[in-house]
DNA sequence: TCGAAAGCGGAAGTCGTTTTCACCCCGGCG
DNA sequence: CGCCGGGGTGAAAACGACTTCCGCTTTCGA
């Protein structure tokens, strides 16, 4: 949402990179080769390696958020935003955004009850979407 | 704990990899590879396949759990057991149990806003261990 | 005993990710 | 105006977990 924070550290590709997350909006979960491509179509001559470091980069910043569905091959990236979990269709592997997040008072307890500090907290769901679910072939 | 629903379709080897899982116990997480060593050392002969092809079909078959943290590299295998909540330390990279899951009344509402099935719910916190938190260097 | 089927293990292959390394652009400085 | 110097860049190689392939061995029923 604030373009203020980033224009002092961020090269050129880095903040293609970016506006690429940011423009695919929200709900969109995009791999790292739907990056590299959107890049390129916008950019020929940039290279994956580029892609990759402002990934890495935009992650550890915060500006954009990096999501591993279980039972999934790859990463997926989103813009940062509120917090919610995911849902994965196993059947089609489509990942959508689901509107539920674990209230702070419960991580809080949680931290208290291992000991340490709880940074984050990542909430996944698996089953069959609304799309695949009318197919009710288990194939 | 109940050895009885494994005895028709495993052969040995695979009943070798289950009684692994099953003794390391609760709270332990064991990658594919320490699952290949364990295996190694009580038969010599076993092969890194063998291994592999138990641990897919065991965990096919419901009979251990496979968990993906969020910024590990690899998968943990763990017994099945009642649902909980990892926690991964982001310095020393060790995942714990903690008690919590999500209820059934939320992931049925939750399915109910995707319009689809919800088959599994992951929970899953990163930040620092109790360990980990004691020394305050954050290299 | 024989033959089919399942299990097995070594090795190679797959694929997303990460690192390496040399080149280039672009600034300041002499 | 030309010489540095350092971050940015991109092609390619390296990496590592995972998966598949293929031929050999064991098991089991006829």
């Amino acid at each position: 949402m604030n373009p203020s924070p980033l224009q002092a550290p961020l090269s050129k590709s880095h903040r293609l990179v970016y506006e690429i997350v940011q423009e695919q909006g929200i709900g969109r979960h995009l791999a790292m080769a739907d990056l590299f491509s959107l890049a390129q179509s916008r950019q020929p001559r940039i290279g994956f390696t580029t892609v990759y470091r402002a990934v890495t980069k935009l992650r550890d910043l915060g500006l954009i958020s990096e999501i591993t569905p279980h039972g999934a091959e790859r990463a997926y990236y989103e813009p940062a935003g509120p917090a919610h979990a995911h849902f994965r269709c196993d059947r089609c592997g489509d990942v959508q955004d689901v509107d539920f997040a674990i209230p702070a008072t419960v991580t809080t307890a949680l931290a208290a009850q291992i000991g340490g500090a709880i940074a984050n907290a990542t909430v996944h769901f698996r089953g069959r979407c609304a799309e695949c679910s009318r197919l009710e072939d288990s194939a």
